[in-house]
DNA sequence: AGCACGCCGACT
DNA sequence: GTCGGCGTGCTC
């Protein structure tokens, strides 16, 4: 294809650039120029080169032919976008609410080529005598470079050439000269550079249990009927789950496709790899954050060319080029961070169904705690829902109590240790074996509950906690109610109601002044600041070179602690009653995970979970470890609120640094929409965090069951905001939030 | 995002 | 009188 003009897209991560441009493309670049090309293009009044990717070839326009300019050159370093990368791009703006450029750098898995490495190896090529004579030759000689690689290359018959030049300190021009005596010879070879550069045995495949194997049977005759769906697997830990995922990825190469296996960054252990090397061997791929720009390439180009089969990465590796893609897995899919923190705010979950959907390819995930979201379209039919009851290894499960802390203060008992949680310390301490000291503190803004009764102060409207501000005034953050703080509590007149707020510190202060002999190490945001601090203080607590971590939800995922007999949640209500409907959920999700880690070994384990509510459902439910009965509770608070995945949602942040410019547009944008659509919106309120760095934030939310009608409130948004006075402040959207701002 | 054009304050 | 402040507008 010749066409004349290209339609290209700059890369400046602004709306009002945010639309094609078009380019002549001269004559020296035909033919060069595709869909897909990164160009360089002179861009504004400097003519100042830009980057940009184009996005469709044309010969016709209807610009001004004295305003077009011509594509100044083809980027070296750039990577070519796949057609059907540039309709995952249009797709992510168009569900997520981006910048075509912002959704097309998400698309591009790595940024710039890197320089291909080649190893050369130096072969022997003439006989041993031959050699012999030569050497005999280079001693009356005294060429003393060539005897050390003529000795050497007797030795052994290849030798790389980085050894020769850096070991034997031979110089190329040393090499080349034996080559040309014809003496040895260079070989060159395309390599890979490769983070797993060990070989390791391979592990045959497991026999299945009939629970597995009624998954990977039926993922395989649906597909055999041509069929791609979404599978939801439900499977407690140590069900066997991965184990199914590796038999369907075994079909799926078969079938001459690959796979893609999505695994949370922080569970992306030297364990769960390795069980997927020892079975599919050098087919298999990482992609994660640690690996060098050259690494990353080249995992690129492998996938591209058909080196590799399976790529094992976080939320990113889904973005993998393969040629003919079978399936995607993801593994703890309730996991929060598969959803994008940065525009586009996609979830990979929706994406990978998404991108299956564009492939003919399947997608299956799995949990032990699957999503409320994603259970329910388990549930409703979306997605085929199986589950695993069975444990595979013997491991009892561990036996989980509750401490009142009402009861706890009724008895005096002011240390934030209930009782029971404080002889179940000093017993374990005694015994030599270890305690993990669980405190979740998501949701810093203190809830405000009684600490005599565990009443929670809610809002009368939106069923959230209030929380406490320092004006002594309770807020709700998702509608902006406002009452006075409570002096006694209105339930049981205790002046103990106050906001609830402890860190890790003070955990660990605590445990220095009852246990002054026990060790302690402490794990969360501040002391896992340097690199490899995270994985420094896992080992040296898997070591026994303490008795007791305590740390913040870091600690609960992944790493089996064999010698761990006691779990001690210290406040399950701060994410209970943090100002989020999700709250619930990620509570059950943290206890349950957190339950998991005690007693991984032969030694029973016990778990204690301390809580002012000790009847909320999340909490009961966790302790009996049922999943099901939670979901049903949770999905009716859900239905009864409109809240996702019942109904979808959208939520509009507006920022900037006057605070009543901040509120008038979010309240003009609010009585614009409602204007327009007949829908029904929250707020606009304060977000939970109302003020970061001096720029104020509000916020509000609409929820409907139709996400198209999300997508055209979203795009009636950005109509107003393109065409207001000034632009001060800024608007960010999130479709399906994870996260309440 | 950047750069130019354009209309008001304190200065050689 | 002017130099330059950054508000507004446009970029193929």
């Amino acid at each position: 294809m010749n066409c004349s003009f290209a339609k290209i897209i700059i890369n400046i991560s602004h709306e009002s650039v945010d639309r094609p441009f078009t380019y002549i493309i001269p004559d020296k670049l035909k033919g060069l120029v595709n869909v897909g090309t990164g160009v360089m293009v002179p861009f504004g009044q400097g003519n100042k080169l830009k980057q940009g990717f184009v996005l469709e070839l044309t010969d016709e326009t209807d610009v001004p032919e004295n305003k077009l300019k011509e594509i100044d050159s083809i980027l070296v370093n750039g990577i070519a976008l796949e057609d059907n990368r540039i309709r995952l791009a249009y797709w992510l703006k168009r569900n997520y609410g981006s910048t075509m450029i912002n959704a097309l750098k998400t698309v591009l898995p790595v940024k710039e080529k890197v320089k291909e490495s080649i190893k050369v190896t130096i072969v022997r090529k003439a006989s041993l005598p031959e050699i012999d004579a030569y050497i005999e030759d280079a001693i009356k000689k005294r060429k003393v470079a060539e005897l050390r690689l003529l000795y050497a290359i007797k030795e052994d018959e290849r030798i790389l050439k980085t050894i020769v030049t850096d070991k034997l300190h031979v110089s190329s021009t040393v090499i080349s000269k034996l080559c040309e005596k014809g003496l040895i010879e260079a070989e060159e070879e395309r390599v890979f550079r490769d983070p797993n550069k060990n070989q390791y045995e391979r592990d045959a495949s497991l026999s299945l249990s009939p629970e597995q194997k009624l998954i990977v049977d039926t993922v395989r005759s649906d597909w055999a009927s041509g069929k791609s769906e979404t599978y939801l697997i439900r499977g407690i830990t140590g069900s066997g789950k991965t184990e199914v995922y590796m038999q369907i990825i075994a079909d799926v190469i078969n079938e001459g496709k690959q796979a893609i296996v999505l695994i949370p960054e922080i569970a992306l252990t030297y364990q769960t790899l390795m069980r997927f090397y020892k079975r599919f061997g050098d087919r298999v791929s990482v992609m994660n954050s640690t690996l060098s720009k050259g690494e990353k390439y080249d995992q690129y180009e492998k996938a591209l060319e058909g080196k590799i089969d399976i790529i094992i990465g976080p939320r990113s590796a889904l973005f993998t080029p393969f040629r003919n893609l079978g399936v995607i897995i993801i593994d703890e899919e309730h996991e929060s961070s598969y959803k994008s923190e940065n525009s586009p705010k996609y979830h990979a979950r929706e994406t990978a169904i998404e991108i299956a959907r564009m492939q003919g390819a399947s997608v299956v995930l799995g949990s032990a705690t699957p999503s409320i979201d994603s259970y329910y379209r388990g549930k409703s039919g979306e997605y085929k829902l199986f589950t695993l009851t069975k444990r595979l290894t013997g491991n009892q499960l561990p036996s989980v109590s509750v401490a009142d802390l009402r009861e706890e203060l009724k008895a005096g008992n002011k240390s934030i240790f209930s009782r029971e949680l404080q002889e179940k310390i000093e017993d374990r301490l005694n015994k030599k074996e270890q305690i993990m000291l669980f405190l979740n503190r998501r949701g810093v803004a203190g809830f405000v509950s009684c600490r005599a009764c565990g009443f929670v102060v809610k809002c009368p409207h939106c069923d959230v906690s209030l929380s406490l501000h320092g004006s002594g005034k309770m807020v709700c953050h998702y509608c902006g109610y406002t009452a006075p703080a409570y002096e006694k509590c209105p339930k049981c007149r205790s002046p103990y109601i106050m906001g609830f707020r402890a860190g890790t510190e003070q955990v660990e202060d605590a445990i220095h002044k009852m246990y002054p002999a026990a060790r302690t190490l402490r794990m969360d945001a501040d002391t896992t600041k340097e690199k490899d601090s995270y994985e420094k203080i896992l080992s040296s607590f898997l070591n026994k070179e303490a008795d007791i971590l305590i740390g913040t939800q870091m600690i609960v995922k992944g790493h089996d602690f064999k010698n761990v007999t006691l779990v001690g949640i210290i406040a399950a209500d701060i994410s209970l009653f943090s100002p989020d409907f999700r709250a619930a959920e990620k509570t059950f999700q943290l206890l349950t995970q957190a339950a998991g880690r005690a007693g991984r070994g032969d030694k029973p384990g016990d778990v204690v979970i301390q809580t002012y509510k000790p009847d909320h459902y999340a909490i009961t439910h966790s302790v009996t470890q049922d999943y099901e009965a939670f979901y049903e509770e949770e999905i009716s608070y859900r239905d009864l609120m409109d809240y996702p995945p019942v109904k979808h949602m959208l939520s509009v942040l507006v920022t900037g640094d006057t605070e009543v410019f901040v509120k008038a547009l979010s309240e003009r944008l609010v009585m614009e929409i409602k204007k327009k659509f007949d829908i029904f919106v929250i707020g606009p309120a304060p977000a939970n965090i109302s003020k970061i760095k001096d720029i104020y934030r509000y916020v509000f939310y609409i929820k409907s069951s139709d996400y198209e009608k999300l997508i055209s409130i979203k795009d009636c948004l950005e109509d107003i905001l393109s065409k207001r006075e000034n632009k001060r402040e800024s608007v960010f959207f999130d479709f399906d939030p994870q996260n309440m701002v």
